[in-house]
Parts: C-alpha cells; sequence; structure tokens
RNA sequence: GCCGGUGUGGCGAAAUGGCAGACGCGACGGACUCAAAAUCCGUUUCCCCCUAAAGGAGUGUCGGUUCGAGUCCGACCACCGGUACCA
C-alpha cells in the first residue's frame, strides 16, 4: 500500500481510540513496580484554532508518551481546556452569544484538529475549567486556604474606567484608554482577595536549585522572587509617630539627608488631607498611567512640612514624596543617601539636598569603609551593619524583603469561578459553607460591556443565606483570576471524576511528580511560580505529596513565519490544518520534530521543509513495500556478508542512539536524522545480498517501531504490511521499543585516525580489539603519516580510550 | 544598567574533549521522459589548482588549559530573550 496519509490516518486514528491504548490506569489498577510517566502539556486556551505552536508542543510531548509507553511505561498524557477568561466574554459582548457556548464550540473546533494529529491523549480525562465539576475544586481549594490563612482581603488599585462603569483588565487598557471604546482609565482601590504566596517565597526560591528546568527560566523565577536581604529602620516622625524604612545599605546611614516616601504611604496621603499643594502632587502622579510609568524615570518629589529625625545625630531630615518609591516593596518608604545610591544623587541633585560622603571604596555605589560616621568612622560596611542594628536598641533589625507579592486573585468579571464568600452585615465577609458548592454562575445575565460585572445585576446569584447567621446576605461577586484554575488541573486530570474531593491522594501518589513538561516560556513566571505555589499549599494541606509539581521543563521555541510571529493581524498564519489536509499529520509532526531543537524558533519559510518529510515517508513506503514480507529468520553472525554486517551494526548503533536521545538527552531532532541515516543505509544493501530477505524484515521490523513515536501511523500501516497482523502482535504503538544488541554495535575492524601533533595525518585499519601496542605500532607504521614522522623524535604516543584514535606527538 | 542564553556552509542544523559540517533544505550537473512533474544517481566550507592528488585555512574576536578544543577556562564583540526606579 502506498504513502496515503488522507485516507489512511483517519482509519488508524479509529483504530486506536477502539483498542483504547491511549488509555492511562489509574492508581487501584496499576501493578506494583510498574514504571509511571506523567507526560504534561500546558493547559491551552481554547481560542478556536489551533496554531504551530500547539503543533509542535503535542508532538513533541506525544513522541515522549508514545516512546515511554513502548519503553514498558504506564503514561499519563492528558489534555484539557483553561476555558475561562476575558476573550469568551468579549465575545458576549460583541455577538451577543454566551461564552459558554462560545467556549464549548471552540473547544469542539480544537479537540477535532488536536485528533486529526493523532496525538495519544486519553480523552477520558479531559477537563474544562468553565464547568463546575472542575471549578467547584477552586472554590473547595479557596475554603481550605482561607481556613489555613492563606486567604486575606486588602486593598489594590484597578483599572477603573468611569465612562463604562467597569473595571478593566491591564490587556485591556492601552494609552491609558479602554483599547475598545478609547474612553479613559484611571486607578482605583477596590478591596480584593488575595493569596499569600510570600509565605513560600524561600522555599520557592529554594527549591529551584533541584528542578531540572532550563537555565532561563530559573533565573527568571530568582528575579520574579527577588530576595533581598538588608534591615528595617524605624525614624521617629518630629512630633508624633514613625516611619520605618527598608534598606540593603544601612551601614550609609549617616549619609541620609532626606526621606522619600510613596505618595501612597499612609503619612504622606495623612499629611495631604491638610495640604492642598500635596495633594495635588499625589493625585498628579497617581494620574499616570501603568505604561508611562514603566517607560519614564524621570524623579518627581514634593517637599512635605514632615521631618523625621535621625537616630544618631538628632537632625532634622525632611521628608518628601516622591514618584519613584514604590509602595508594595519593602515598607513604601526610603531613607535618602545620595552620595551612594544612584536614584538618590539624581533626586538631590534636583531638590538642591546635600550629598555627604560617608563611605570610601572604589565606585561611590559600592561597599567600603565607613567615613565621616561619628562612632563607626573606620568599620567596614559589613561589620557597621551589624554594630549599627545593635547600638540602635531595637529601632532596627536585620531582615529580607522579596518583589515577590502575594496573588491578587479577585477579577471583577462574569467568566470565572465565583469567589465562595458571602457578604453579611452581621457577620462580615464569610467563606461559604463546603457543602453548598459549586457556586455557580448564574444564566439570568446580559453582556454589555457597560457597568459592572454582569454577576452584580443577577439577583438569583446575589441573593442568599448567609452561611454563619442564616440572615439574608450578598454573595462575593469577584471571580477568580484564571492563573487559579491552572495551578493544579494537572492534578485533577488524575483523578477527573472524584466528586468527594479535587483528586485523591492515591493517584497523586502513583503518577506525581510530573516527568516531562512542555510548554511555552511566556509562562516563565506567572504560570510556573502559581503552579508551585499550589503545589506547597496542596502539600501542607496533607492533599499531595512532595515538595515540587514538575521535575523537568521544556520550553519549545516559537513557530516563526518570515522571521516573525504568526498573527491575524500580520495574515501570517499557516494553519496547520491546511498543511495536514494536504500532507498527512505524519509529515507535518516529522517536520516539526526535525526542523531544529525543540528550544529554537523555528521559521516557516516555506513549504520546502515539509515536502521534505513528506518525500521521506514516501521513499520509507516504497521501501517497506519492494521489500514484501518474508519469514525468513536472521541468519547466524558469522554467515553474514559484510555489507549485510555493515546494515545491522548501523540498525543497532541507530538503536542505542535513539534510545538515549529520547530518554536520557531529550533532543528530538537528531531522532529523525538518526532515522534517514538509517533509511538511506538500508537502501545501501545490495540488491545481490544473498540474506537480503531476512536482513531486511529484520531492520525494518525495528526501524518501523523506532519511526512509530514521530511518524504514527505511517508506522502502523507498515507494521501490518511486514507481517504483523493486528491479532498476533498487535499495535506498532504497543510494540515494545527494539533493544540493541551488543553483538552487532561495533564492527570486527576499525578505522583507527593517526594523528600527529594534534593534525589528522591517516588512517589504519585495525581489529576492534586490538591492543595498545597494536595501535601503537600500526599508528607509527602507517605510511600517509610518515612524511610527517620521518627524521622527528617521538615525544609520546596518546592511546585515548575508544581505540578510534592515535595521537603521536613528535618533536624537531 | 543588571541577569540569562546563543554565535558552526547559501539555509535549518549535527558533532555526549577525539576525522567539523552528519541529516535535511536549496542550488548545480546527470539518468528516466517527446516534455514536464515525480523519482533515482552525483556535486555542493574556503584558498591553491584545468582537474585530481597532496597541501593550507576554517566553528564571532583575542588569549589560556590539553597530546588533542566548536566543546573546558578568561577577556572582549555581536545578536536574542528576561527584567528594570525593587531602596
Amino acid at each position: 500500500m502506498p504513502f496515503q496519509p488522507l485516507t489512511q490516518e483517519p482509519e488508524i486514528q479509529r483504530r486506536w481510540l477502539e483498542s483504547g491504548a491511549f488509555h492511562a490506569k489509574r492508581a487501584s489498577e496499576l501493578l506494583p513496580g510498574s514504571k509511571t510517566f506523567y507526560m504534561l502539556v500546558m493547559l491551552p486556551y481554547p481560542s478556536g484554532r489551533i496554531h504551530m505552536g500547539h503543533v509542535r508542543n503535542y508532538t513533541l510531548g506525544d513522541v515522549t508518551a508514545r516512546f515511554r509507553r513502548m519503553k514498558g511505561y504506564e503514561v499519563m498524557h492528558p489534555l484539557g481546556w483553561d476555558s475561562f477568561g476575558l476573550p469568551a466574554e468579549n465575545a458576549a459582548i460583541k455577538n451577543g452569544i454566551h461564552p459558554a457556548i462560545w467556549t464549548r464550540q471552540n473547544i469542539e473546533e480544537m479537540k477535532g484538529q488536536i485528533q486529526k494529529m493523532g496525538i495519544s491523549y486519553d480523552w477520558d480525562r479531559e477537563i474544562a475549567s468553565f464547568q463546575d465539576d472542575y471549578y467547584r475544586w477552586n472554590q473547595w481549594l479557596f475554603l481550605k486556604m482561607w481556613e489555613q490563612g492563606d486567604v486575606f482581603r486588602a486593598m489594590r488599585t484597578v483599572n477603573w474606567c468611569e465612562a463604562l462603569g467597569t473595571v478593566l483588565a491591564n490587556e485591556q487598557v492601552v494609552d491609558g484608554k479602554d483599547e475598545r471604546t478609547g474612553f479613559p482609565v484611571t486607578q482605583k482601590p477596590l478591596e480584593q482577595y488575595f493569596f499569600k504566596t510570600t509565605k513560600y517565597a524561600d522555599e520557592l526560591l529554594e527549591c529551584l536549585d533541584g528542578l531540572d528546568w532550563p537555565e532561563n527560566v530559573k533565573t527568571m523565577q530568582r528575579n520574579w522572587i527577588g530576595r533581598s536581604e538588608g534591615a528595617r529602620l524605624a525614624f521617629d516622625l518630629e512630633g508624633d509617630g514613625q516611619i520605618e524604612v527598608f534598606t540593603t545599605r544601612l551601614d550609609t546611614l549617616f549619609g541620609v539627608t532626606f526621606m522619600a516616601l510613596s505618595t501612597e504611604h499612609p503619612a504622606i496621603e495623612k499629611a495631604a488631607e491638610t495640604d492642598a499643594a500635596l495633594k495635588a502632587f499625589c493625585d498628579q502622579v497617581a494620574s499616570v498611567s501603568r505604561e508611562e510609568r514603566l517607560t519614564s524615570d524621570v524623579k518627581l518629589g514634593h517637599r512635605t512640612a514632615l521631618h523625621v529625625i535621625h537616630p544618631f545625630t538628632g537632625e532634622k531630615v525632611p521628608v518628601f514624596a516622591a514618584n519613584y518609591v514604590l509602595m508594595d516593596y519593602g515598607t513604601g518608604a526610603v531613607m535618602g543617601v545620595p552620595a551612594h545610591d544612584e536614584r538618590d544623587h539624581e533626586f538631590a541633585l534636583k531638590y538642591g539636598l546635600p550629598i555627604p560622603k560617608v563611605i570610601e571604596s572604589e565606585s561611590e555605589w559600592d561597599l567600603g569603609t565607613l567615613v565621616n560616621s561619628g562612632e563607626f568612622t573606620g568599620l567596614k560596611s559589613e561589620d557597621a551593619v551589624t554594630a549599627m542594628v545593635a547600638k540602635l536598641n531595637g529601632r532596627a533589625e536585620k531582615t529580607t524583603t522579596y518583589k515577590l507579592k502575594d496573588w491578587g486573585l479577585s477579577r471583577q468579571r462574569y467568566w470565572g469561578t465565583p469567589i465562595p464568600t458571602v457578604h453579611c452585615e452581621a457577620c462580615g465577609v464569610v467563606p461559604e459553607k463546603p457543602e453548598h458548592l459549586p457556586v455557580r454562575l448564574p444564566e439570568d445575565v446580559a453582556f454589555t460591556g457597560v457597568g459592572p460585572s454582569p454577576l452584580t445585576t443577577s439577583r438569583s446569584f446575589l441573593d442568599c443565606a448567609c452561611p454563619v447567621c442564616g440572615q439574608p446576605a450578598r454573595r462575593e461577586t469577584d471571580t477568580m483570576d484564571t492563573f487559579v484554575d491552572s495551578s493544579w488541573y494537572w492534578l485533577r486530570y488524575l483523578d477527573p471524576k472524584n466528586t468527594e474531593l479535587p483528586f485523591a491522594k492515591a493517584e497523586s501518589d502513583a503518577w506525581m511528580p510530573v516527568d516531562l513538561y512542555v510548554g511555552g516560556i511566556e509562562h516563565a513566571t506567572m504560570h510556573l511560580i502559581y503552579a508551585r505555589f499550589f503545589y506547597k499549599v496542596l502539600r501542607d494541606l496533607g492533599l499531595a505529596s512532595g515538595p515540587e509539581p514538575f521535575q523537568k521543563l521544556i520550553c519549545q521555541g516559537m513557530v516563526l513565519k518570515d522571521g516573525s510571529k504568526m498573527s491575524k493581524s500580520k495574515g501570517n498564519i499557516v494553519d496547520p490544518d491546511a498543511v495536514i489536509s494536504k500532507y498527512g499529520a505524519d509529515a507535518l509532526r516529522l517536520f516539526m520534530i526535525f526542523a531544529a531543537p525543540i528550544e529554537k524558533e523555528i521559521d516557516w519559510t516555506g513549504f520546502e521543509g515539509i515536502e521534505g518529510a513528506s518525500r521521506f515517508l514516501k521513499r520509507v513506503t516504497r521501501m517497506v513495500e519492494d521489500h514484501g514480507v518474508t519469514g525468513e529468520a536472521l541468519p547466524a553472525k558469522d554467515q553474514l556478508t559484510p555489507a549485510e554486517k555493515t546494515l545491522l551494526i548501523k540498525l543497532n548503533q541507530t538503536i542505542a542512539r535513539l534510545t538515549d536521545d529520547l530518554e536520557r538527552r531529550y533532543q528530538f531532532n537528531t531522532v529523525v536524522s538518526g532515522l534517514m541515516e538509517l533509511s538511506n543505509a538500508l537502501g545501501d544493501l545490495p540488491a545481490d545480498a544473498p540474506h537480503r530477505g531476512a536482513v531486511l524484515q529484520h531492520a525494518l521490523d525495528a526501524f518501523v517501531r523506532m519511526m512509530s513515536p514521530v511518524a504514527p501511523h505511517l508506522a502502523e500501516q507498515l507494521w501490518s504490511q511486514l507481517g504483523n497482523q493486528l491479532e498476533d502482535r498487535g499495535l506498532c504503538m504497543q510494540a515494545a521499543w527494539p533493544e540493541a544488541d551488543p553483538a552487532f554495535l561495533e564492527a570486527d575492524e576499525v578505522l583507527v585516525v593517526v594523528q600527529v601533533n594534534g593534525k589528522v595525518r591517516g588512517r589504519v585499519t585495525l581489529p576492534v580489539h586490538a591492543g595498545e601496542e597494536q595501535r601503537r605500532e600500526a599508528a607509527l607504521a602507517c605510511a600517509e603519516a610518515q612524511p610527517h614522522l620521518a627524521g622527528k623524535e617521538i615525544v609520546k604516543v596518546v592511546l585515548p580510550p575508544g581505540g578510534k584514535l592515535v595521537s603521536i606527538v613528535v618533536k624537531g
């Protein structure tokens, strides 16, 4: 049968599904001692169509899953849908279609596309976060975290559009305006819910060391967590009260000439009540949009009437409100040391403040020796900190701060998990009872894009009874950040139908941690930090075991078109469906794996690459067709001709190499080139080789099995063409991965390279197990090397292990 | 600025300290064909050379370690990515 992917692939996919070959076992079905492999890809958002990035991601995962199955592992390989979020709500506003309908349609569409690619997902484990049998567990976990004290409420500013009367997400705000209507957007404080991610900051940082993750991702996470050691120090305000600062340079304390406070600092807000000019300054800083604040680094300050007292000198230090001090880092207050901090320096120059030098060092910003610092003068910076903390007698202490912030999970949106709390006049904000879960999204809402969240207009949703006192109360209308959905989904795959718990611990114990997680680098910080945080919370709740969810991480590179990202607006999208309906899924899969190492970008310059992949598959098909089927057994090694032996050696070397590439190196592109090399070697076997039938049968049988993870459909077809009927040998995807035969891993003779002073000068053929003395003599006698040896003194002869090279060092 | 990564033919790339450029794409030449497509065979780093043989050079630059470096170490350059008033 020729290569006819368009008709064959759907037929083979049907066979796989009918045979249940993708089924992953429950913990109770697993035999004791069986090896498990959890292959996970990042939860996709059902935007409507799959793109080449998905194709690359899923193909890679599928190659690994299929390989591990053939290697005898029990494999977990599921997929689901990250199906809450803004686009569905926007579609509802624009087209009047309910988010649930839009979402379901998209999932159906994308699932169909993915199935056409022959990815071996266990669809019985499919989950979708917008369904209440999933999001009820978000709510359940929220309540557990509430109990543990891992949830709190606090004020935080949101993007507020007065004209629309609604809150907007950061990505909806462009140039300080709503990207849809152009109405202005301002910052407005709102009381919201937070997870205490900072509680785990140290552990999140320390556990990174043990993870087999790309170095750049680990670095990004370290920076994101941003651990910084320093000291807290309280300054007395003139009159009444204190201002606390965080500093990493307590040693520069004598250089303080001003105090800079965030415009949102409580002391500033209080002072602004009676100081109109200060109030105006704060309002002006607040009116600057997020993007402007990011791009501009002009320092602005406003001198207040306040002063603090220097704890050592007793001098009065002026207090400024400044735009460069962030309220959500440290204490929102900075002691200004213009001589030894670049930002303070710039600020002091602008506002004419003194810049006294208190540290002697190579560069003005470095640690060094204290000068002009009273009794501390002469101390080293490090020692001065300790001495000052002691002297300050409780007023200061060494502490650590983090850039990592607590996770604000409130969204003033409809299409998300309702936060399961209730506002009661008598009892305040109280958690819903677990037995009342799920708190379902109401259907009686309209999507206008104007006014507050649709949830606040639904009587059926709002009206409830207080779970504490039973009096009429109002339900919380905030929904959860969709990152909550994706922070534990891989555990729900393990037990998707559980109605008692989010997942049974037995399932998690059997399958966790995830052996390989593959997804885009864009999730290096947010998702991958939140997911790690959740896993630690789940561990502390006794629901999961182990410190980390994802042992190995691979971030696949993007698929580009002519050097830039494929996007609708550029009109440069290559649709996977179109490629599959012309070349078939196997050719697309093969190309995706072969084109470049997985972590690099692929540029889809044209169809040449996929043509090449298709050509290879045709050649392989033809080879199997031409061969037919023979029942001959492989003869003993000593009866084979040299050409036959050469082929079998190539075969076994390829088996060893591909196994290593897939099992240990996670290097996929060379798997394809290895297959190509082997197929070339198969073609090189002389037509008149005496044992041609038997040798080819043996080699093709292994070849087809090794091809199976990458091009599974064609492998299945060729597998049966080679005489492996379904009834006796089953599916190719269920066959065993070939084992390399040590007898055929090396040839009888080996070509030994002769180097003279590091340059290749000749080659000699020697028996593979030739002794050192034999190799040395043969090399020294090598005819081609003689001109380079004649009349020179042999200093030494190096015989490296492996026996493939002799290095002669000469002098003169 | 800081942090991380990457620099190899015309292109995508391989080389796990041991023959640099495997494998593929493209290009060129040939076979088959009336012709084309498809397919098959061959050539394809640079210099020297009619060609070949034999040399020589060559993995961003400069140095180092080693019998031997694309690979390890140091400095620099370029590009890509992350991040940026983080006190």
